[in-house]
DNA sequence: TGAGTTGAGGTTTTT
DNA sequence: CCTCAACTCA
C-alpha cells in the first residue's frame, strides 16, 4: 500500500474528500470538534505527497498559535521541513509581501508597525490638533469608527450617515492619522493587508509573481475573515482556483470587529463549482452536549444547514446551577469543579471556567484563591504591554527606523534627561515646519526656541542613538540590544521610580526576558536583524506558551476559548443581559452572534457541561434581580438538570455579611 | 514628577 | 459601585 493510501486511511469519508480534492475550490464546513485541524494538516501532507513543491503552498490562519500548531503538525505528519511552506497568519503573510516590495508600496524597507497603542496615541494627538471640544470625542470611539469605515480599495473612509460634526471630526482625524503614519514610515495592522492588496491590483507583475508562487491555498477559520482578507485571497486564487477554505459559520463570533460571515456563506458564489464538504461527525462532545448545542444553534436563520453527530452515546446531563448572587455562583462553581475533578481524577487544566466578560473573573479568582486552587486567567495583562518593555522596544524602533516619531517621543525623556514638555512641543513644531522627522531635528535643535541646556540634551541624545545606529549593520541584534540596555540609565531610573524592591526586580526581570527572547530569536533565525525582530514581535503580542499550563484551572472569556476543548466546562454568568449581552442584542444580527457565542461555549465541553447564573447581581451599586439566559430555554428539558442549590446551602458568615453590606449600601 | 481628584463609562480582541 | 484615564496642584 502506498504512503498516500496509508494517509487516507486515518480519515473519515468526509475528511478524505476534503483532503483529496486538490484541484479547484473547496469549502469545508467543519463543525466543532470534527477534526478541522487534522483535515488541514492531512491536506497539506497530501499535497506534498502528490508532488506539489512546499514553496507553492500557502496556509493562512488567524492567530500565531494556530499557525505554529499547524506547522508542527504538518512537520510531524509529513516528515518534511516546513521552512519553505508559507504557513502563517494573514498579517505575517502581508508583512512578508510588504517587505519584499516595500518601495513599490511607498515604504522605506525599515518601516515600523504601529499597534493599537500607537494608533490611539496618534488619534489623541489628531483630536488635539483639530480644535473641537474633544471632551465629546473619545479616541477609542474615533479609532473604532475609522477602522469600521476603512475602504478596502482606497485610502478613503466610507462613513455611514451620521451626525455632521462627527463625520467631519472622524474624517479630519483620519487624514491626520494617515499623514502621521506616512511621515513615520509606519503601517498599522490593516495596512499589512491593504497595501499588499493594492500591490496586487495595481502592479500586475507583483500579482503574477504571487499567483504563480502560491498555487495551492488553504485558509483556516474562514468564517473570521473580513472583506480585506477575502479580497486578498480572491486576487491570489481567482485564476488557478486551488483554494480550500475551512470554517464553521456557526462559530462566527467576531462580526463586531469586521469578520464577514458572508464570506463563508457566499463562497460557492465567489468560486462557482466549488466542492462542498461537510464535516459532521464530532469526536469531542457527548451526544447529550451535542444535542443540546444543536438545538440551540438551529434557532439561527442565516446559516449553512448541518447536523453534528457523534458515535459517543449518552453522557452526563447538562446541569444549571442557580446561585443567590455572584459570589455564591463562584463558590458553587469552584466547589463543584473541585468535586468533579476529584471524582474523575482530572487535572485542573481539564476543567475550564468560561465567562462572557473579562470583568466577571473577579469573584472566581477570589474564590479560587481562597480555596488555594491553582488557576490562570487567560488573556490578562500582556508582556509586551508593560511600560519597561514598550520603552525599550521604542529605543530599538528608533534605531531601526529613525522616522518613527511615536517611538522617539516615547523615549525622548525616558530615563529623564532634562527634555521637558515645552522642549518637545517646540521641537515637534520645528519638525512640522521644516517637514523633517523629529529624529533629524534632534541634531540641530531650533536654538532660538529651546533652552540651551535642553538643546544640549537633544544633541547628546542624537549622538547616543547615532552611536548605536552605526553598530546596526555589523552587530548582532542581541549584542546590540544588550549594549544599549547597559548604556541606558534606565536601570537607575527604575530604582528611583519604583515603589517596591519587588517591582524593581520584576521589571528588570522583564527586560532580561526580552533580551533573552532576542537572543533566542537570533539563534533561530537564518538572517537575524533588529528590523525583522521588531516587525515579528509586533505581530506576536501574547505569550502563548505561558498560558494554559498544566495543573491550573483556565479562566477565560468565551471568545478566548474558541478552538480549545476541556473535559469539564463551567459556563458561568448565563443570566439574560449578560449572555446574550444587552448591548449586542441591540446591534443588527447581534442576538444570532450571541447565540453562536453560547454555542461555541457549549461545544468546548468534551464530557461535562455545567451552566450557572446568579439570581441577583450588583450592578452600578444596585442589587438587581437576574433571570436565566433565554438560550437555556432552547436546550431540550430532558437534557438539562436544574440545581437550585442556593436555597438549601447555608451561606457562610462572611458571605451573609458582604451580602447584607451590599444590600445596605444599595438601599442608602 | 507624582499623589490626589474628578468625571465618565461600564462587552467580546487578534494582528 | 468601581475602574480607568486625564487633569490638578504641591
Amino acid at each position: 500500500m502506498s504512503t498516500v493510501d496509508a494517509l487516507l486511511r486515518d480519515l473519515n469519508p468526509a475528511q478524505r474528500a476534503a483532503v483529496q480534492t486538490i484541484h479547484g475550490p473547496v469549502l469545508v464546513l467543519a463543525g466543532a470538534g470534527t477534526g478541522k485541524t487534522r483535515t488541514i494538516t492531512y491536506r497539506i501532507t497530501y499535497l506534498l505527497r502528490k508532488g506539489i513543491p512546499p514553496a507553492h503552498i500557502l496556509a493562512l490562519t488567524f492567530t500565531n498559535k494556530a499557525a505554529q500548531e499547524m506547522r508542527e503538525r504538518v512537520h510531524a505528519l509529513s516528515g518534511r521541513a516546513t521552512r519553505d511552506m508559507q504557513i502563517s497568519t494573514f498579517h505575517s503573510f502581508g508583512l512578508r509581501i510588504l517587505r519584499e516590495h516595500a518601495r513599490a508600496a511607498g515604504l522605506h524597507p525599515h518601516f515600523s508597525i504601529y499597534d493599537t497603542n500607537d494608533q490611539l496615541t496618534l488619534v489623541k494627538k489628531a483630536l488635539r490638533g483639530i480644535s473641537v471640544s474633544w471632551k465629546k470625542f473619545r479616541a477609542e470611539e474615533i479609532l473604532a469608527a475609522m477602522q469600521a469605515a476603512r475602504s478596502p480599495d482606497s485610502d478613503q473612509l466610507i462613513l455611514p450617515p451620521r451626525d455632521a460634526l462627527e463625520t467631519t471630526v472622524i474624517q479630519s482625524v483620519w487624514e491626520r492619522y494617515r499623514a502621521a503614519l506616512r511621515a513615520a514610515n509606519a503601517v498599522d495592522f490593516e495596512d499589512l493587508l491593504q497595501l499588499p492588496l493594492r500591490l496586487f491590483t495595481c502592479e500586475p507583475r507583483i500579482r503574477k509573481q504571487y499567483r504563480e508562487q502560491f498555487t495551492h491555498i488553504l485558509v483556516d477559520e474562514y468564517q473570521d475573515t473580513n472583506l480585506l482578507q477575502f479580497k486578498l485571497l480572491y486576487e491570489l486564487a481567482r485564476e488557478h482556483r486551488n483554494i480550500c477554505v475551512v470554517g464553521d459559520d456557526d462559530q462566527s463570533i467576531y462580526g463586531w470587529r469586521g469578520a464577514e460571515v458572508r464570506n463563508i456563506l457566499d463562497f460557492e458564489r465567489h468560486f462557482p463549482g466549488a466542492t462542498l464538504v461537510r464535516l459532521e461527525e464530532t469526536y469531542r462532545s457527548t451526544a447529550i452536549i451535542l444535542d443540546a448545542a444543536n438545538a440551540v444553534i438551529h434557532r439561527n436563520s442565516a446559516r449553512k444547514e448541518k447536523r453534528l453527530w457523534t458515535a459517543r452515546k449518552g453522557g452526563l446531563s447538562i446541569r444549571c446551577l442557580v446561585a443567590a448572587d455572584e459570589l455564591s455562583e463562584a463558590e458553587l462553581v469552584v466547589a463543584d469543579l473541585l468535586d468533579r475533578r476529584a471524582k474523575r481524577n482530572l487535572p485542573y487544566s481539564a476543567c475550564a471556567i468560561l465567562l462572557r466578560m473579562n470583568t466577571h473573573t473577579r469573584p472566581f479568582e477570589e474564590v479560587l484563591r481562597r480555596y488555594r486552587v491553582p488557576y490562570v486567567v487567560v488573556g490578562g495583562t500582556q508582556f509586551y504591554d508593560r511600560k519597561e518593555i514598550r520603552d525599550f522596544l521604542a529605543y530599538l524602533r528608533v534605531l531601526v527606523n529613525p522616522q518613527d516619531d511615536e517611538a522617539l517621543l516615547r523615549i525622548i525623556n525616558v530615563p529623564p534627561r532634562g527634555i521637558g514638555e515645552t522642549t518637545v512641543e517646540r521641537l515637534a513644531a520645528h519638525a512640522a515646519q521644516t517637514g523633517r522627522p523629529l529624529y533629524e531635528c534632534l541634531a540641530t535643535p531650533p536654538t532660538d526656541h529651546v533652552q540651551p541646556a535642553a538643546a544640549r540634551s537633544l544633541v547628546f541624545l542624537h549622538h547616543f542613538l547615532e552611536d548605536f545606529r552605526r553598530g546596526l549593520p555589523k552587530e548582532q541584534p542581541a549584542a546590540l540590544a544588550r549594549a544599549l540596555w547597559n548604556a541606558l540609565d534606565y536601570r537607575k531610573e527604575l530604582e528611583t521610580s519604583a515603589r517596591t524592591t519587588e517591582e524593581i526586580t520584576n521589571r528588570l526581570a522583564n527586560v532580561e526576558a526580552l533580551l533573552e527572547a532576542i537572543a533566542t530569536y537570533e539563534r533561530r533565525s537564518s538572517q537575524p536583524s533588529l528590523e525583522d525582530y521588531l516587525q515579528f514581535i509586533t505581530l506576536l503580542r501574547n505569550d502563548d506558551d505561558e498560558e494554559l499550563e498544566d495543573g491550573k484551572v483556565p479562566v477565560m472569556t468565551i471568545h478566548a476559548s474558541k478552538g480549545l476543548e476541556f473535559s469539564c466546562v463551567y459556563l458561568a454568568c448565563c443570566d439574560q443581559g449578560i449572555l446574550p449581552h444587552a448591548k449586542s442584542v441591540a446591534l443588527p444580527g447581534g442576538l444570532e452572534e450571541e447565540r453562536r457565542l453560547f454555542y461555541v461555549a457549549m461545544t468546548r465541553a468534551r464530557d461535562e457541561l455545567t451552566i450557572s447564573y446568579p439570581r441577583t447581581r450588583v450592578r452600578y451599586g444596585q442589587v438587581e434581580p437576574r433571570h436565566p439566559s433565554e438560550f437555556l430555554k432552547d436546550i431540550p428539558a430532558h437534557l438539562l438538570e436544574w440545581h437550585h442549590n442556593a436555597d438549601q446551602e447555608q451561606p457562610s458568615e462572611e458571605e451573609t455579611a458582604s451580602y447584607l453590606a451590599r444590600l445596605r449600601s444599595a438601599l442608602r
